[in-house]
DNA sequence: GCCGTTTTCGGCCCGACTGTTTTCAGTCG
């Protein structure tokens, strides 16, 4: 959860039903679950709430129909309980009376408090009950006075963990972007893997799954049991790490710093409507005073691909393998894949040299009759049911990629001008790129006139003109971001858009489309849509991470309306911007545009020529999203895409 | 709260680490 503060149940919509929407109902069973773990309740009750959170969330059928028809009580995962409940609630726009009970005698500090590390629902609810604490405040007085300490359960270091969490809270988000934590994740594995006695070290968790947020690093290590404590010792010794939380035989965790960073640490450009997002000018300093937790796993080299896999996750994936194991007579854990009858009582790497034998992950997926499903792939969305079936799809990959649409120039905000970023673009190995400048509403990125567009326009075709004399194999298209007006009109006259290649239709005045419902949003955004001249919806949400929200928007339903249009033959292209400040289209959803029919496209929204290479922050997130490269109209050469575009 | 061809009760993934304990609970991933 992003943002301070309690949990508020959403009002419903004035018309219905459905009440509330998808993204609202899976937000609020999120919610209760917190909320009951708070309050004491049965773990695997809470458990039910996560997983018809997530269930529920990634689906892509309509909730309203699913309800009205009762197939929702079909779902697995969705019992009698909560079917009736979330029945009445998207039925007759009211939410469970002990729902709103959970949300209204919570305290807001409890909620907030879980953001401490080490200290989860328990001891919080106890403190609560003995104590009185009801807010990271009163919590940080209780320990200062020394209450913490005598309690049964407590003491001393637990009394000092919390206040040292308290201070952690303070200085640092809880998770780091994509960029960002693959930044330090590699310096780091690069340094560990340079020592003696390391047979291999490779990053897992979600860097090596390419989420977009990184909550902490995981990195596994494959060295010989005998050399455990050498390695250990030597790592500990590594610079850059700026404490040390707990190193045991086989675990050590740690905090990183910037100084594991050789050439120190650079944020490079950044757009300044992202800048303000992230924090304005103290963005820079914050993130160079910045750290990222770190768990680095040693481990036998024969243990060492089921300790990879394992550490990879995702949790989901790994309970559903741990769960396909079982159905197999197996035990699956991070020493190995055992079977019952040797198990026996032996527990962890004891149990392991009776495993079945794996020389790397191919191996494990091998003896659970699975295809081996790629990193990127492992959040139980699909990939166990495709890998049984030889159904995984055939990911796009970075030199599938021959171009991009939405790049800017010095003609609106962009540092380098259309002869530099063609240059580079060239020199990347494209084939085309796309030019599509600010239109003039957005004043704060300079944003250029109908005149000065056209202008722009007419270089463009001198370039492509001389190219082809020339013989390069290399075409500029040129178009324009505009700006999303309000009733979702373009920002330019339909005579100067027609004389473009194609119009990127963007959202940057949020503060407007933050006020307005998912609904009304949703609507202005289809009439922009149905404008013949749009050919792309820009960053679909406004979501800047770790910066802010998106507007409230039902991009299932834009989907499907851009659907419709493909399907009559009129191209309708939903953005995925690249920028690992956004990555929005978020890839949850890439799966739902691939399903429809209606191609992506990742566009790196580049200001500058480095900002080119960002493209490949959309490449990890079209990967996960399970996008081919039949998928994009990146993959397209300049002539199809003329085509395309025609 | 959900689930079931070992079904309507008794399970629910599993191990490491920490700090508190004299054998374990809480937290984390």
């Amino acid at each position: 959860m992003a943002g301070g503060g309690g949990f508020v149940l959403p009002k419903a919509r004035p018309k219905g039903p459905p009440y509330f929407s998808r993204n609202q109902v899976a937000t609020v069973l999120h919610q209760v679950a917190v909320l009951l773990e708070l309050n004491g309740a049965n773990v695997f009750r809470v458990r039910s709430y996560q997983n018809a959170s997530r269930m529920l969330g990634g689906l892509t059928e309509d909730l309203g129909e699913l309800v009205a028809t009762g197939r929702l009580f079909d779902m697995k995962g969705i019992g009698k309980g909560l079917g009736s409940a979330l029945t009445q609630a998207i039925g007759e726009g009211r939410w469970p009376s002990d729902w709103q009970d959970l949300h209204e005698q919570t305290p807001k500090g409890l909620i907030e408090m879980l953001g401490i590390p080490g200290l989860g629902p328990k001891r919080i609810k106890l403190m609560n009950e003995k104590l009185g604490v009801d807010s990271v405040a009163t919590l940080k007085q209780a320990a200062l006075d020394g209450l913490i300490a005598p309690m049964k359960g407590f003491g001393e270091k637990s009394q000092n963990r919390m206040l040292d969490g308290i201070e952690l809270l303070a200085r640092f988000r809880a998770r780091r972007r994509l960029d960002v934590g693959l930044k330090y994740g590699e310096a780091f594995q690069s340094k560990i893997a340079a020592l003696d006695g390391v047979l291999k070290a490779q990053l897992a968790g979600s860097a090596r799954r390419r989420k977009e947020t990184i909550g902490d690093l995981d990195l596994v290590v494959a060295v010989e049991s005998e050399q455990h404590e050498m390695v250990s010792e030597a790592i500990l010794g590594l610079p850059g790490i700026a404490d040390v939380k707990g190193a045991g035989d086989s675990k050590i965790s740690i905090i990183l710093d910037t100084s594991v960073f050789e050439g120190g640490f650079t944020v490079g450009h950044i757009d300044p409507n992202v800048l303000e997002a992230i924090g304005g000018d103290d963005y820079e300093q914050l993130e160079s005073g910045g750290t990222i937790d770190a768990q680095v796993r040693l481990v036998p080299p024969e243990v060492f691909p089921f300790t990879l896999a394992y550490f990879t996750g995702s949790k989901e994936h790994n309970i559903a393998m741990r769960q396909r194991a079982i159905d197999r007579g197996l035990k699956l854990n991070e020493f190995g894949l055992i079977p019952d009858e040797k198990a026996g009582d032996l527990k962890g790497m004891a149990a392991a040299k009776f495993s079945l034998p794996a020389t790397d992950e191919a191996d494990i997926y091998r003896h659970l009759e699975l295809d081996w499903v790629t990193p990127e792939l492992r959040e139980d969305t699909g990939e166990i049911a495709a890998a049984e079936s030889s159904g995984l799809p055939s990911l796009l990959t970075g030199k599938d990629i021959r171009g991009a649409l939405h790049n800017h120039t010095t003609l609106s905000d962009g540092e380098a001008t259309l002869e530099e970023m063609a240059d580079t673009a060239r020199k990347m190995g494209w084939n085309w790129l796309g030019i599509a400048d600010h239109s003039p509403t957005l004043k704060i990125a300079n944003g250029a006139s109908a005149e000065d567009l056209l202008s722009q326009g007419e270089t463009i075709r001198q370039y492509n003109a001389a190219w082809k004399e020339e013989g390069v194999d290399f075409k500029l298209f040129h178009g324009v971001e505009s700006d999303i007006l309000e009733g979702g009109k373009l920002d330019h006259p339909d005579d100067v858009l027609e004389q473009l290649d194609y119009t990127v239709a963007s959202v940057h005045a949020l503060s407007k489309w933050k006020a307005r419902d998912e609904i009304q949003n949703t609507e202005e955004l289809i009439r922009c849509i149905d404008h013949p001249s749009t050919t792309v919806l820009g960053h679909p949400t406004g979501r800047i991470l770790q910066g802010r929200d998106g507007y409230e928007v039902d991009l299932f339903a834009i989907l499907e309306h851009m659907a419709e249009h493909n399907d009559e033959g009129r191209l309708k292209a939903v953005e995925l911007n690249a920028s690992p400040y956004r990555l929005d289209l978020d890839w949850r959803l890439c799966k739902h545009a691939k399903g429809l029919g209606v191609p992506v496209i990742i566009n790196p929204d580049a200001h500058s020529i480095r900002g080119l290479a960002d493209v490949s922050y959309g490449v990890m997130a079209a990967r996960k999203g399970w996008i081919e490269s039949q998928n994009v109209l990146n993959s397209l050469s300049a002539s199809e895409l003329t085509q395309r575009l025609a």
